[in-house]
DNA sequence: CTCACTATTGAACGGCGTTTAGATGTTGTG
DNA sequence: CACAACATCTAAACGCCGTTCAATAGTGAG
């Protein structure tokens, strides 16, 4: 039982990558596992790695592909205003962890086992992630240094991570019942309104 | 071979909150395990059974122990004037999860497995946490009102622990070189400048 | 038609959290 | 002092997990 070609390994990796973000969509990442993965695309679970590392390494894929509808829906507010827009995309990424939570803490908040280094395919995404900000805050600054709006994007970013890892878990350890879109826009206009010295 | 009956059910649980203590600090808790914490204090896997409910639960109670240790570092600033409270507060936070980030991570970014609430012991720790930073709040703020102040004192924190996140993550999804307390320090000059109308 | 090749399987390894029957000390009672 | 009742703790098992790898069964080339 062997070969069956049905699938060229691109189509494995497409099929497999598809099926762990159903898999998280519907049950939550703690109930995801190979085995899972394998019977899902009707395979065995040892296929899996001469098609992908290990497990990581398909989660890694999977959030790429997460990233990407990220960074697709963020794009789309680029040419607003800059406080507009940086809203939009604040507004974007909460949105993603509000309405798809597991998907968004398996790109966000899943620890990697194996200490492999991200790959640059990978890295080449979040950093994206940052680059966009950076470039409305610069299109804020008043002639601030680049290690400055550096600082400030990272900053402000960062902080809008703080919140949405709330909105993510949205209970637990942190009891409350304050909306998170309202802090984004506390964050945002007071924080903007500081560093760019606007009224 | 049973009732040795050496340890009360109280050391037991100190003794097992220890051993979790120091396996997460010294293997980080991916290695943590029932097993691994039973035969560190030279148990069975099943006896911590009949002192904890499941793994979880001997969590949480090990993560009581290190909230109160940053309790009490956030708590030894309260007398300072507000700014500067809220700065050390938010040092304390960020040294936390620098210095200690297996520790802060199973605080913090742990997912618990059982659905089971939050009990209410804990759950007033991390309240306290807020309401330090809500204290300092009100007396920064200008006549505003409570839920003003509670909206931004939630948002003030979510920012910090965003970059308290970044910082215990230290590389892997967002590179980058700035460093988490001049991040910090501007978060908190910015916002807190604006917020609070100050100069 | 056969052979070499390769995609895939199936079984195994060692680990995990958790449950539970039963063994073994300790304690209270007569 | 004997013995029953009890509490404590162990040992083993269950069903999961990620990962590895020898063996196998289809395929395409010659």
């Amino acid at each position: 039982m062997a070969r069956r070609n049905q699938h060229s390994r691109e189509e494995l990796q497409a099929l497999a990558i598809d099926a762990v973000r159903e898999l998280v969509a519907e049950q939550g990442l703690g109930k995801l596992s190979v085995r899972k993965v394998a019977e899902k695309i009707r395979y065995t679970p040892g296929m899996l790695y001469h098609v992908f590392a290990n497990l990581d390494d398909l989660i890694l894929h999977a959030n790429a592909a997460t990233l990407d509808t990220l960074l697709g829906d963020m794009q789309a507010s680029s040419n607003l205003p800059p406080p507009q827009a940086l809203h939009q995309m604040a507004s974007a990424y909460l949105s993603l962890a509000r309405t798809q939570t597991a998907l968004w803490q398996m790109v966000f908040m899943h620890r990697m086992q194996n200490a492999a280094p991200v790959p640059a395919w990978y890295q080449q995404r979040t950093a994206q992630l940052f680059e966009r900000v950076e470039q409305q805050m610069a299109r804020l600054a008043d002639g601030q240094s680049a290690a400055a709006i550096h600082l400030a994007a990272r900053t402000l970013w960062s902080s809008v991570h703080g919140i949405a890892v709330l909105a993510a878990e949205n209970k637990l350890e942190v009891a409350g019942d304050v909306d998170e879109q309202t802090m984004l826009d506390s964050l945002l206009e007071h924080y903007l309104n500081s560093w760019a010295g606007l009224e």
